[in-house]
RNA sequence: GCGAAUGUAGCUCAGUUGGCAGAGCCCCGGAUUGUGGAUCCGGUGGUCGUGGGUUCGAGUCCCAUCGUUCGCCCCA
């Protein structure tokens, strides 16, 4: 038998409703807050990968299915949709027609090891805005992902954390004195942490090991160092979430793992998943645009984990769209006219299923109930030979006897 | 990449010191020769994840491998 490549999935038909919610609901909110779809590619050049989310990140060094093409380039599947959204808003020279407002969904690729609500085909929706500088941006972007949390009906599980990571202007100082502070707590520090104390001090405070977090509640923190412009705008956001009376908690030890966040960073977390906490993140990311050589442009965006999302939804609320009328023909000859039939009645604009197996009436009317048909049409021999069916109701059993040319008339007005 | 648990019917799971592979649900058929659901009766369905090894004999013990899950790591 051949599988599946592990950590990638079949998405059952039985799981498609809850997926659909997640994906209408996403473009309904999206779009009433002005923004508009993108679809990138799959895959890109390595290199944009590389430079956007960081070329010292995890995910750039050790989690990204890299492959040369036969010209030789150097190609990656996206394992993310902000560097594409990016590489998109340079490439087709939308600077000047700021704000533009983009979201995505779809399959993201990370080499990992699978886990409940980790995958290495997974799928992300998320929406970046280019052009907005303060923190009202900010703020409102939150507000539209709670919006769609309680919409999809989970937000009571979660919780919004927000914290701010500075700006190239003072994350050097700060750099500086968490370093300075953590070299002095080195014996109380993981291996890990230690290996990794010049190369990205911050993800210390990120670390889940005992001794790390005792360290890290001491250590000198961002958000308590930041620059005037900076200090200002994560004041604003906090004002603006207090007003728009979203419940938010400042988590001081919250850093990103890709690169190119700066001032604002907030993460949706749940309990309901394990370690697998994230449910959406994101941030500012103002210096990135320049950086992947468009003219400097502020942005802010954010992902949300689709499977992890569609673990919460409770799968009993989804509904399956069970068919309205289910043509049962028994018998060869009313086989040959039901297939006929269907499709007269389906010109008429009525959806009708024509059971596919056929065999006996008592098997194919028990198939149609198990489909959660509300009304079969049966047509046997008696029927064939009047020209009619027999219209079952399939909640109160009650029958009655149409005409072929009737059917449409007939059933028309069952159709909201 | 590291550590641990786990894998038996489509699903959820039993299977004793190594001795004939089971149950419930699902599915199919019958009770009802043209009627689904409730009930009763009967039936189909298994390389016991895979490959080696030990043994007279392996679902059971050993080794390897693959998948899944949990923790680390990382993140959505």
């Amino acid at each position: 038998m051949i599988t599946t490549v592990r950590g990638v999935r079949d998405i059952l038909p039985a799981e498609m409703p809850g997926w659909r919610l997640l994906e209408q609901t996403a473009r309904q909110i999206f779009s009433s807050y002005g923004y508009q779809e993108l679809r990138t590619p799959i895959f890109e050049k390595t290199e944009l990968f590389a430079r956007a989310v960081g070329a010292t990140s995890d995910i750039v060094e050790k989690e990204m299915y890299t492959f040369a093409d036969r010209g030789g380039d150097s190609l990656s599947l996206r394992p993310e949709g902000t560097a594409s959204v990016v590489r998109a808003f340079i490439e087709n020279n939308l600077q000047r027609t700021l704000p533009w407002a983009i979201y995505y969904m779809g399959p993201m690729f990370r080499y990992e090891r699978p886990q409940k609500g980790r995958f290495r085909q997974f799928h992300q929706m998320g929406c970046e805005l280019f052009g907005a500088e303060g923190p009202l941006a900010d703020a409102e972007m939150m507000a539209m992902v709670l919006r769609f949390l309680r919409r999809i009906g989970v937000e009571s599980s979660l919780t919004l954390e927000i914290n701010s990571l500075g700006c190239s202007q003072c994350r050097e100082p700060y750099r500086g004195q968490l370093l300075a502070f953590l070299q002095t707590r080195f014996e109380s520090l993981c291996e890990h942490c230690r290996q990794r104390l010049q190369r990205n001090p911050l993800r210390i405070l990120d670390c889940k090991g005992e001794g790390c977090r005792a360290v890290a509640r001491q250590a000198p923190f961002m958000k308590d160092h930041l620059c005037g412009a900076c200090g200002e705008h994560f004041q604003g956001l906090t004002t603006t979430l207090t007003d728009l009376q979203l419940p938010f908690a400042i988590n001081p030890l919250m850093v990103r793992g890709l690169d190119y966040y700066n001032r604002t960073a907030f993460e949706v977390t749940t309990t309901a998943l394990g370690t697998q906490n994230a449910v959406a993140a994101g941030g500012r990311y103002d210096g990135l645009v320049a950086e992947m050589g468009g003219v400097q442009t502020p942005a802010i965006g954010f992902a949300m984990g689709m499977e992890r999302l569609a673990l919460l939804l409770d799968a009993a609320r989804v509904d399956a769209s069970p068919p309205l009328l289910y043509l049962v023909a028994v018998g060869a000859a009313a086989g040959q006219r039901g297939v006929l039939l269907a499709e007269q009645w389906r010109d008429g604009g009525l959806p009708v299923v024509l059971d596919p197996l056929g065999g006996s009436m008592k098997a194919q009317l028990k198939r149609a109930d198990r489909a959660g048909a509300r009304f079969v049409l049966i047509l046997g021999e008696r029927e064939l030979a009047e020209q009619a069916v027999l219209m079952k109701n399939m909640v109160d059993g009650v029958q009655q006897v149409l005409g072929w040319d009737a059917v449409v008339a007939q059933c028309s007005g069952l159709l909201t």
